[in-house]
DNA sequence: AATGAATGAGGCTTCATTCAT
DNA sequence: GATGAATGAAGCCTCATTCAT
């Protein structure tokens, strides 16, 4: 797979997401022991070197796509809890819709990240389960959810999600999923 | 870490039982990333060659510690369904009694073994899949569950009891969990 | 023995031959047997890795050197078969040169290579006896040689002619070997 | 090939031929760099151990079969010159049949020996060297042979005979190369 | 005499990272 | 800013040899 004909000189920001493009890329193809920053650099047209000007190193590489994906998780659900007209319900099922959706998007991606969290990883992470546990929270205290332990709740429904998005033969995981979601949390 | 103080000789299944509780302490001590045949061997307190007695190569000392693992998951509910007496809300909670407590003996030992999976992973796992649809599947036509998709929902569940494990504040976190597992099959 | 003082970047032309002089020198020197890539790449003064940049492995390196000297025992032989001013008794007496010179070059290096023939070594070997059968059965239906097995007979002499090289004291040993192909192919 | 389903208790004599056998059988089979002691003891039935009770280290044992390959070699042409009433000629074709069936006996066997020859392998060679010179340098006093310098000559056909045997149809090999000897020396 | 589990040095190869151009 | 040849530490695995039984 031949590198993206872009002239030898790019702007910084178009470099560094031909790079990022390229590790996700690697990454759903063959996986992450088989990432190599040799295959990085080829992929994304440019020397080995090149690689190390936008990165100081693979971890901090593979630490910039996961933070960009964890951004994609949040971004969407957060803002609506700033919509004042929205139930608990709808909200909890937005954050469903865009955590489904950023998984499908890609696949395993995320998950074969997971490899290298150990150190920074686990930040982001906590800060989607935080939005999690204040959706839980505040939606048990408005009445409108039964939630006797958000905190570990959240961590069940995080960990959740992620298993119908693989298997599931198209069709409407997103709905299941909030069906599934709301009986968790369901009042009664 | 020094070796533990064993006799140079030791009968077969010693041997190999000490050389996967090397490896086990290993991976959750430093992760997958960080392990070596050499550390293995090192704290199975015996010569890197021996390791190789035992096991044809690194893969395969990682499926055996996995193959163990899934057994262990896979034994005590399976034995549940042989049981006329329980009810299948029963033998769910027997499944999620087995699997938080491997979960949580193991710590994230399992999810860190994910990582080699991509070979001869799979199959267990699937056989935990298909346990817990069986018991979807029956329970529902015996009308103590409501379950529409046992497929999707075992894929939710089977990921979702994982969460809690982890993060949970020791507590009860198996009836909880259970409670939780309850609620998403809950006829009505 | 240190590496050469050459400077750190240098043509690949250059890196390549002192690698493959490297391996001519060690193999000469210890043997087969003997023969690791550290040892090649201290003796080229490079480090191990780069050796890798060169030829994707043993096998390969010690392929390459093995085509080398093929293509210097058959290339002036077959350039006699071009000249049609020359008897067939001086093409083989050209062949004899070429062949005796190579050895006596590299001495035993070329039978040291032997070992790792098994897969690509056993053509080139093919081309040099195809040669040596062709000069044969043409000079014998010119009339100019009495050679009744050419396949067999080229076969001998293949073999013979590296016998003299080594043990003999320098002299003249091509011409003795001349002398000695020319008693086994004369006519009469 | 399982081993030979002999005794457990053996006479010196009988366990050193089992593991020479084996040894000759794998280096026939797999080559000289596939052979390792696992193979010989398995091969020859015994465990890995006693094949160090019988040869002190690999390249004595290496060393031992060489060394009777070579006996072989020697013993019958070394009696045709105990025998007046052959002519040198006889004793040159009894010397070729000898060399010539040894060597189909063991096919390449000797070949592969020889890369652990760089030590002791020289001299069994040099007695074999030295018993054509022998014959030539006699044979030419007697007016029988014609050869200039008996030493190249030896050496050119110790290497010569091996040729033919491998490559030659089976049909008579022997007679051929027995033909081509005596052109080499032949009077006149 | 025989065993075979255990050893550990050492081989091949990969790959993150550097740096002279 | 970009390059890519060069580096060398470190990993996996093999196998000749030893030694307690």
């Amino acid at each position: 797979m031949p590198a993206q004909p872009t002239g030898r000189f790019q702007p910084p920001d178009v470099r560094r997401r031909q790079i990022l493009d390229a590790v996700a890329a690697l990454l759903l193809q063959d996986g992450y022991e088989a990432l190599t920053i040799s295959k990085v650099a080829a992929r994304a047209g440019v020397a080995k070197g090149t690689v190390y000007l936008y990165f100081d190193s693979k971890q901090e590489l593979l630490a910039a796509l996961q933070a960009e994906m964890w951004g994609r998780m949040l971004e969407a659900p957060a803002a609506l809890l700033e919509r004042p007209e929205l139930s608990w319900g709808d909200r909890l099922d937005g954050l469903v819709a865009a955590w489904v959706s950023a998984e499908q998007d890609h696949q395993e991606l995320y998950h074969r990240l997971f490899h290298e969290l150990g150190t920074a990883g686990d930040e982001p992470m906590g800060e989607a389960r935080a939005l999690l546990v204040r959706i839980l929270t505040e939606g048990h205290e408005a009445g409108e959810f039964d939630v006797s332990d958000p905190e570990l709740t959240a961590d069940f429904l995080t960990h959740a999600y992620a298993g119908p998005c693989h298997h599931a033969s198209g069709a409407d995981v997103t709905a299941a999923v909030q069906g599934l979601f709301r009986r968790v949390v369901a009042a009664r």
